[in-house]
DNA sequence: CGTGGCATGTAAACGGTTACATGATTTA
DNA sequence: TAAATCATGTAACCGTTTACATGCCACG
């Protein structure tokens, strides 16, 4: 077994949707996932496609008129099966990948007032992350339900809120510490050049 | 152009120790950016040797008889250059893939009990992982240096430990609300309603 | 003498992104 | 009518993992 993860994703949003397009999958998990899972249309297409085949989707009939419109799928009895099952099994470890701590760890190596610039901007996409967490907390608040499903949403969202928040202390604090580290670095009277000069190379 | 970022990696490396193996370099990744990075002797040595053939790194001879030994790398001057300029540039966001947060999301869809034991398992995994940050932490303490990019390699630290007591301060209070709502769990045959009623939109 | 760690490499397969091509529908 | 958005798909490319093949060396 062990299919690529795109399909349960897949599989998961049908689960929580009874009809849903490859393009209302795609933009569901931008706008759900999107602090901890993202796919492609190249993805999501094909795999459509194929669980359709293996019958774990269902394609609704468009029934109108031709001029290709929107594909709709449902999943099945046996669909909903395939997920429970990987929903069981043990969650495996992503390879860890975050090019802001590379850079972070060889700050040392690069022009002063580098690493800086990088801590500052990272702040600034952890605030616009957290604006977004907030923006799903507080629809949420506004549209209550007893959907059974929602306090799982609720801690998902909550983790991400909690790493968020915890990466933009680390900043707070990170911002004051460097820049005395950088204040005494040797070379350049300058307070630390952009990074927008482009490279060959 | 953008070449793969193996490539930088182990230009990093080696600007912190003059000359090093493949082999080194794949275990000093593993060691010391264990939580926010890997990489695949099927990635390292080809890279290596491109990287060699490309001049930004320098094949020491082994000197020795024949017989396959080890075989060195340092960074060239070139290769310095290229690797402060790839520092400069912006850090990307990697695409997220946190398998964790999916199974927790879609966690009423699961069996009882198995979005429980995923959070146990998380802290487990997390326990594990502070472990290793605090070993290197002490390690790093046992020998003091004044080496002027230990200021970076201490910051980097103490995000990956920040993030990780996050997450175990998130597992905690989850574990306690988590049994509580799978406690009172019914074993639903019929599937759930659809987010729609607290997604609309 | 055998096991485990050191050490180097390659080929195939895979998962995923990107760029591209196409066209319908809605809204300004 | 132009632009934005909805919508579907494919092919090429790329980075990466995996499995495999090889052999040295130290230690018990």
């Amino acid at each position: 077994m062990q299919r690529s993860r795109t399909a349960y994703v897949v599989l998961g949003m049908l689960s929580m949707a009874p009809n849903l397009s490859g393009y209302e999958i795609h933009k569901a998990i931008e706008d759900n996932f999107g602090s901890f899972w993202g796919e492609s249309y190249g993805q999501i297409y094909p795999t459509l496609k194929r669980l359709a085949n293996e019958g774990l989707v269902q394609a609704k009939e468009p029934a109108s008129a031709p001029g290709r419109r929107r594909q709709e799928y449902a999943l099945t009895d046996e669909g909903r099966i395939c997920l429970r099952q990987w929903l069981a099994q043990p969650f495996q470890n992503d390879p860890p990948r975050n090019e802001f701590m590379l850079k972070l760890f060889f700050g040392g190596e690069a022009a002063p007032g580098v690493a800086l610039e990088h801590v500052r901007e990272l702040q600034r996409r952890n605030q616009r992350m957290m604006a977004t967490l907030e923006g799903i907390e507080q629809a949420s608040r506004r549209y209550p339900s007893d959907n059974p499903n929602k306090p799982y949403w609720m801690l998902t969202l909550s983790l991400g809120m909690a790493l968020t928040r915890a990466a933009l202390e680390w900043g707070k604090s990170t911002l004051a510490q460097l820049s005395a580290v950088e204040a005494l670095e040797p070379r350049s009277p300058q307070p630390a050049k952009t990074m927008d000069e482009t490279n060959p190379a």
